[in-house]
DNA sequence: GCGGAGGCTGATTCTGGAATCAATGCGCGC
DNA sequence: GCGCGCATTGATTCCAGAATCAGCCTCCGC
């Protein structure tokens, strides 16, 4: 459909070419299908709030996407892509398992504080999908899960962690706690607003993943430090309850 | 409603008495709700699914509940109810928090074990709570989460656990590790056939939880073994998730 | 400036499925 | 046994909201 351009290889600079203002608006209805999404739920939004939010004609979103779940299943790409290949990237990294983990945390984390309505959505509409779901992203999580299991399994073997522990189990706690943590700010049991409490939080859940709430202090003999051991002071407080 | 069989007080032994029935009926609705939830979750089905399943008029679905939603809220309750008890208990007991949590992940994962189906619907509908939603659930969990971190609380006065950590954060990981386990069954990551593995994976989240994948093995040190592997039998079955 | 391709519009159509309701007959009290 | 009331039925109504479509109007190339 850009095709009219290569024509005449200049002419392109001053204002956007049709093709750029096409994939503009494309990205605003995305955009604006992760707010509504993220506000009233896949279901209980209808396309006229994505159009009018988008502030595009209700046809026109018909014209960049074949139907609602398309729109859906676009907005689970445009999202989950990029996140899964940071995460990958960290699995990828050769250093030690709890590094690996700190890492995956971190992307999680990060995610969340840069576009925290994409990630409810994310959030809210995977996984939640409804068995044979039409919306196959359970299929792309499932991968992650599966690469992470790897990474455990390889951990094993050069005997960073126990070897009885199962790493498909272990692969899929990690991301339990993560998204369970990521939960907890969405239903506003932790307050969000409170930039310091996202980042202890991500700390915590990586320690925690890493050396129990027994063993906590000591654990992490491994090599780098105790974690929160130092900043002591920083400790929950208002966070509880929304 | 009721009401009917007071004035004569015996009459009530042969065959079931019209009240009886009338529960019977009920709960029969609500059993072939849980089933058709679980199969093509809440939105994907008909009403006319559910009064199939159950075998009874479609209308009749609607002289029990006052709608879809409350017929779904309903399912929430008689399910939650039982759990949200049954943890509660484990939350009181006067025990480590060791035992306490273990307690808990055992709960979760005998439930599970026990109906598989109704966990789903749970899991899967739960959360789904399209923010301000009119199904309240979130209110439930939120519960059960904000017990479960007054625990950890408690615990740390007793210096049980390190001081520094959050102790909603902690309630928040541990439900969220315990859900990702069982999503992991629920969506064929690992085999819930498998009866033994649902027992592993139970002893499983909850060690990590307590000590981490990379102390693991020895750290149960702290007392007591699997609190829970005899006591198994214990508790009466059917009334939760009826 | 001209012609037309196609982005864009929103009223209109269409449909699935929720909720209603008048009719039926069973069961219970008298 | 009689009659009333309430559980039960399923065709019917009703509507939200998805998807369509016929035309408008902008912008592009010539």
């Amino acid at each position: 459909m850009a095709a009219r351009r290569e024509s005449n290889g200049k002419g392109s600079r001053a204002s956007k070419s049709r093709a750029e203002r096409e994939a503009e608006r494309r990205k605003a209805i995305l955009r604006a299908a992760v707010d509504v999404f993220s506000k009233k739920g896949y279901h209980g939004c209808r396309i006229a709030d994505v159009a009018r939010e988008a502030g595009v004609a209700y046809g026109l979103v018909y014209h960049y996407f074949k139907n609602k779940d398309e729109l859906l299943e676009s907005v689970f790409e445009s999202g989950w892509t990029g996140f899964l290949s940071r995460v990958q990237a960290e699995i990828e990294k050769d250093v030690h398992v709890a590094a690996r983990v700190r890492g995956i945390v971190h992307v999680a984390f990060d995610a969340y504080r840069r576009d925290h309505r994409g990630v409810k959505v994310l959030i809210l509409e995977v996984g939640r999908s409804p068995a044979g779901g039409a919306v196959n992203r359970g299929g792309a999580f499932t991968q992650v899960v599966l690469g992470a299991a790897e990474m455990f399994r390889e951990a094993q073997r050069r005997g960073e962690i126990p070897p009885q522990i199962d790493p498909s189990l272990t692969a899929v706690m990690l991301f339990g706690a993560i998204e369970m943590g990521l939960t907890a700010f969405i239903l506003g049991i932790l307050d969000r607003r409170d930039g310091a409490a996202i980042d202890r939080a991500a700390h915590q859940v990586a320690e925690t993943f890493l050396s129990g709430i027994l063993g906590s202090g000591q654990a992490l003999a491994v090599g780098e430090t105790h974690a929160w051991t130092e900043k002591s002071g920083t400790k929950s407080k208002q966070e509880q309850l929304g």
